[in-house]
DNA sequence: GCATTATAACTAATGACATTAGTTTTGGCA
DNA sequence: TGCCAAAACTAATGTCATTAGTTATAATGC
């Protein structure tokens, strides 16, 4: 019975890969148990259950998602910062699919890191959306627009939703060209 | 052991309840036997295991989901039918949410009835993006555009997503104009 | 260096599931 | 009325998560 030397943080790794490999659902302790090589009650020493364990990586997954579109809208702005946001998102999601979808499965039970975490990423569309010099409430219209756009595009692409033989990437960007000039060109309030 | 006349549809009807009230996860064979006042193996009659529920109920939804957004473009065209649809479409996510999330969650198994009904949601879009005059592949990007946002919205509605104090609805709206604007717009193919 | 102690592993056990095999009952039809 | 297929059942297996209680080990204090 030699000691592992586990600790949470190379859990959560191992259980990532595991979700990326074959599905959130997937991600059992059992399994997670088998990869570490040891037997499932062990790992309540370093995480609080199943629960707990897709609650961190539901954290996990936003500060990652937060360094690779950070990273990609570096000196750029406008549409092109959001472009590049866009298209980093996606691969984001595309290459780590389990990960990804412990994202929006997200318990209800908020905890302190999980909202800083998601703060940062809304922080990022704000600083992102700042030169369009849309009002306070259309930034956050706009915002919302982008983040459904994303995700659902992430997700259905993850669903096997898009089989017509029709690049997804070519879709993506049609669509947030056609968003993007909408904004530009209605600057004004809904008009009733 | 009295017969208790059990169907396949009356337990797709009773599966969806629980869906709705407690989440497709909760949606269990026991659970369902329980519901019916039936043991879980009777079920086994009428239903091949549980992929096969759900995926009957993923076909179920998509027909409702048909019926639903077909009935509101009725006597519509151009954007007033899409906005009629995208708010029927939402309107059905929210008061089906467990209905809902069977929808995107397809098994890769394919059968006739799940690929038909996916067909005729396809052709509604179709049909409504037809005033639009976009040729053929375009249409087929905005159609993608405007069902990646919708199960966005949709989505992120279930999973808690719009935590900001400000009314869902009217970001679906502002975001649809943009979207619709900007279709208008820029009837040209992408630019380089 | 040695004893103590907290920790990280373990075994054993329980209870919820899904699923299969094999049995009984029953409703309809010849 | 008797037969048969269908629809219910019981029993059993295997996979999980989780808890309780045990043992070994590493780190700490002396």
């Amino acid at each position: 019975m030699a000691k592992m030397g586990l600790d949470r943080h190379t859990l959560l790794v191992a259980a990532a890969e595991i979700a990326d490999e074959s599905g959130l659902d997937s991600l059992t302790l059992a399994a997670l148990a088998q990869k570490l090589k040891v037997r499932s009650p062990s790992l309540y020493n370093h995480v609080n259950g199943l629960p707990d364990l897709r609650a961190a990586l539901t954290v996990h997954c936003i500060r990652l998602l937060v360094e690779t579109t950070r990273d990609a809208v570096i000196g750029k702005t406008g549409d092109d910062a959001i472009l590049s946001l866009c298209g980093a998102y996606l691969r984001f999601a595309r290459s780590r699919p389990g990960l990804y979808e412990a994202f929006y499965k997200v318990n209800t039970q908020r905890h302190e890191e999980l909202e800083s975490a998601k703060q940062e990423l809304l922080n990022l569309f704000l600083r992102i959306m700042e030169p369009y010099g849309l009002g306070e409430t259309e930034t956050l219209h706009a915002i919302r627009g982008l983040r459904s756009l994303l995700h659902g595009f992430a997700s259905l692409e993850q669903h096997g939703g898009f089989q017509m033989d029709l690049k997804v990437d070519e879709s993506v960007e049609y669509v947030l060209r056609a968003f993007l000039e909408g904004l530009h060109t209605s600057k004004k309030p809904i008009h009733k």
